[in-house]
DNA sequence: AACCAGGTCTCGA
DNA sequence: TCGAGACCTGGT
């Protein structure tokens, strides 16, 4: 299928999503039951697996109009500077109840950590694809039996066990979530025992449509720290990158999170913290 | 071998 | 409302 600016790769591995791997060319993945395999070859998205285009899009979120949000975010030059470095750069939009089940594990860990913790779930409580997978274990096969313990989720087990249960009892209801409004949304995910500000907002931006969080990480504490002087409480953070970049901050939330991932590898790409812009 | 990781909970000011 | 400490476990 044909696609507009999109970069599958910086895309994928952006630590949104947990389930794909690059293996010879090819990024394979599993997403909610469908196991897919996708490659990228300029503006044309291959595809292999149950993936057809009305989902793919959905998912790559190939309608924002990034031209726009690009417009919108970059209120200083290091900003702009880091969506050149990783333009084509999509948020994902991902399945509630795996978004959340996925992030409530995602807690105080790093990412090879919390995708070897999602495949064990995946692997002792969702149902067997044809390819070997597992698909994402529903709300009432992760409540029920499996063999949590050896998933070694250490304290994240008896967290994502109780959210389990209290979807399927339609105790926490994410019908009801999905209709909320972002800061309703983050105010109720919160009740959850393993929720809390920053897995509340990653819920809200990567399966809500609330593009206006920001979710706030060591990484992008750090970017705020360094390259706009801000610090303190993580409300005090996420609240001033949400005035600063606007409506579409967690797109720019985004593209510093990957620019911070890949520093660590490469040397730093040189954005002084001089570039500083004065908050409103 | 320390230190760190897409944090949250609890508790005390 | 904020900061400090503890915390399962596996990467780096």
């Amino acid at each position: 299928m044909k696609v507009p600016l999109f970069h599958l790769g910086y895309t994928l591995d952006s630590g949104q999503v947990f389930r794909w791997t690059l293996r010879s060319g090819w990024w394979e993945g599993v997403v909610g039951d469908r196991s897919i395999r996708l490659r990228q070859e300029g503006d044309e998205l291959i595809t292999r697996g149950d993936a057809d285009e009305g989902f793919l899009r959905q998912y790559f979120r190939l309608d924002d109009d990034l031209e726009t949000i690009y417009d919108e975010v970059s209120r200083d030059e290091c900003i702009a500077s880091v969506i050149d470095r990783f333009r084509g750069m999509r948020l994902i939009r991902q399945d509630v109840w795996e978004c959340s089940a996925s992030y409530l594990l995602a807690s105080y860990a790093n990412v090879p950590r919390i995708k070897m913790m999602i495949e064990s779930v995946c692997r002792t409580h969702g149902a067997r694809l044809r390819n070997g997978r597992h698909a994402f274990p529903t709300p009432e096969e992760l409540a029920e039996g499996g063999d949590i313990a050896s998933c070694r989720l250490g304290y994240r087990a008896d967290w994502l066990r109780c959210y389990a249960r209290s979807v399927r009892d339609g105790e926490f209801d994410l019908e009801r979530l999905r209709a909320l409004d972002y800061e309703s949304a983050v105010r109720y995910l919160k009740t959850v025992r393993g929720i809390g500000d920053k897995v509340a907002d990653c819920i809200a931006l990567f399966s809500l449509d609330h593009l206006q969080a920001c979710p706030v990480d060591v990484r992008i504490a750090r970017a705020m720290r360094e390259r706009y002087g801000v610090e303190g409480s993580y409300r005090k953070v996420s609240e001033h990158a949400r005035r600063h970049f606007g409506r579409y901050a967690g797109y720019a939330q985004e593209y510093l999170y990957i620019s911070e991932d890949r520093a660590r590898k490469v040397p730093r790409s040189a954005c002084s913290p001089g570039t500083r812009t004065p908050a409103p």
